[in-house]
DNA sequence: CAGCGCTACCACACCCC
DNA sequence: GGTGTGGTAGCG
């Protein structure tokens, strides 16, 4: 064992000593940046009723949906740029937990470790909300600010028109992440008990409101046609509109399908007229609010100088990734905050949990008396593309989900792979009125009108469950223009539920209202 | 080991004129 | 030239 000298005890006393305490300070200094950097978060109080597990992280965004789905409690998945937990670039990852477990967990972060975006799940129940930017270098002549006043005022008059729903800026979370070089704004509307279907049924809405922007702007503009916004292209749009948008809804909205075919059938009828009227009138008298030059104004031009809209159309997909209030972008300084020109005060207090918690596009308490505004045949747009979870050529059958009729489905594919093993179902549209099933097939081409296969055109079988029968019907042009429709071939009973039931005491009307009432409960409450 | 969901755009095949 | 299909770069 060494003694202990005087120097050493009491401190330096020569030069040797002061450096190699300078060289502990260093080291402790460092350590102690090294402790902020890295701290670990308080452990969020747990209560007796409170939530049982703290969070589960995951690579996968679908595997963090499975694992929230499967636990008892209301949990939601959060995304967020990596490098916050010290590994990755960037890349994204996903964290499952509650509100409440998360926003403790995440006031402890450092401005810089904010990376975090809300995933507005697919289907859910959600507040409307905004996405607005332009490049400010190339729109130096822009006010921003007045562009948002204009475009609030805007969104609450179609509010009241189409929905009837009244309100006001003071309704509207405002929040702000500008640079000098580009201005952006998020927006979130907090109208007391009103939410929308789901951020798809926004995105019709808003892409609505928009055309018809565009349409005043472009007739009030100089008379010649600009690129980009052509007239040309909205009544081409519209027209997609009619024979595609029960494509694009038909897995949750049956409904929305039968109405767009009425409205494709009945066109000229003058009761469509009327309601064409009525549209426009509508169009009218919000647009009768403001000046030419107020609603010229909100269109922008982008980096290639075409004019395109001030209000993002591109953050009304599925699962859409929405940047949290006080995050930022992983590499970028600008977190969300509270903008100056916000008028909107949480019901409790102006503090950032209450803001963060009404900022959540999906944090919407049900209850009864919430009114949940639902898309209306004006609104529906074309939607071409079907999600697909697989990569590759096999995608298509992969991604496809079973129809109402699984057992048609099976029907089918056994059918066409007598002839095409690779035959598959590329998609159904489901129309409860005449209960009709239109399959647009994969990989399986042979028509009945030339005998053979076509060179490039799917066919497409439906499925008349009424008649128990079904017809095939093909995508080229020539059968087309025929109107081809193959003779009627019979349905096997086993196809039909009731072939399975008919001798079950199990199955009964009662139980099958149940089981479809539970579902629609389960689908309209909040994730 | 490790993101997701589009969408605009292009290339190509086939059929029509 | 029009239409349907498939593949991909790139955006939000």
């Amino acid at each position: 064992m060494s003694t202990i000298t005087r120097n050493l005890f009491y401190g330096a006393s020569n030069k040797n000593d002061l450096r190699k305490r300078k060289l502990i300070e260093k080291c402790l200094d460092e350590k102690v940046k090294d402790f902020k950097r890295h701290k670990i978060p308080k452990d969020y109080k747990q209560r007796i009723t409170g939530p049982v597990v703290d969070w589960k992280l995951f690579y996968r965004q679908q595997s963090a949906f499975n694992y929230a789905r499967d636990q008892s409690e209301e949990l939601h998945v959060i995304a967020f740029e990596s490098s916050s937990v010290g590994f990755g670039d960037g890349k994204r990852m996903y964290l499952v937990t509650s509100y409440d477990v998360f926003w403790n967990y995440y006031k402890q972060l450092s401005s810089e470790k904010k990376l975090h975006y809300e995933i507005i799940p697919e289907g859910a129940v959600c507040k409307l909300y905004f996405d607005l930017e332009f490049s400010i270098p190339d729109n130096p002549d822009n006010n921003g600010t007045e562009m948002v006043a204009i475009f609030i005022q805007y969104v609450c008059l179609w509010l009241e028109e189409e929905f009837s729903v009244k309100c006001s800026r003071k309704d509207v979370l405002d929040l702000e992440a500008s640079t000098d070089k580009k201005f952006s704004r998020h927006l979130i509307f907090l109208i007391p008990d009103v939410a929308f279907q789901d951020n798809v049924t926004i995105g019709c809405f808003i892409h609505h409101i928009i055309e018809e922007l565009n349409k005043y702007c472009e007739s009030s503009d100089l008379p010649k046609v600009e690129n980009g916004l052509s007239l040309d292209s909205c009544t081409s749009t519209k027209k997609d509109s009619v024979t595609n948008a029960c494509l694009g809804n038909q897995i949750n909205s049956p409904k929305n399908c039968e109405s767009a075919v009425e409205d494709a059938s009945c066109c000229g009828d003058d009761g469509v007229l009327d309601t064409v009227r009525k549209k426009s009138q509508i169009s009218d008298r919000v647009l009768g609010h403001f000046t030419k030059e107020q609603l010229l104004s909100l269109i922008v031009r982008n980096k290639h100088g075409e004019k395109t809209s001030f209000c993002d159309m591109g953050v009304y997909t599925k699962n859409r990734n929405f940047r949290l209030y006080l995050s930022r972008k992983y590499g970028k300084n600008n977190p969300l905050l509270v903008a100056a020109e916000n008028e909107f005060v949480p019901l409790s207090s102006m503090n950032d949990e209450a803001i963060f918690m009404d900022s959540l596009i999906a944090n919407v308490k049900f209850s009864s008396r919430m009114k949940i505004l639902k898309s209306n045949d004006t609104h529906r747009r074309s939607q071409r593309s079907f999600s697909n979870k697989g990569a590759s050529s096999t995608a298509c059958l992969e991604g496809y989900k079973a129809s109402p009729y699984p057992e048609v489905d099976a029907f089918l594919l056994e059918h066409v792979r007598k002839l095409e093993p690779n035959g598959g179902i590329r998609h159904w549209t489901y129309f409860s009125q005449g209960e009709l099933i239109v399959y647009e097939m994969a990989n399986y081409r042979f028509c009945h009108n030339v005998e053979r296969s076509h060179k490039s055109n799917n066919v497409m079988f439906v499925v008349d469950l009424k008649k128990k029968i079904y017809y095939q019907k093909c995508h080229d042009p020539v059968c087309k223009s025929q109107g081809f429709k193959s003779s009627d071939f019979p349905l096997p009973e086993s196809v039909f539920p009731s072939f399975l039931w008919e001798d079950d005491p199990m199955f009964d009307g009662e139980d099958e209202d149940l089981c479809s009432a539970a579902e629609d409960i389960e689908k309209t409450l909040p994730l």
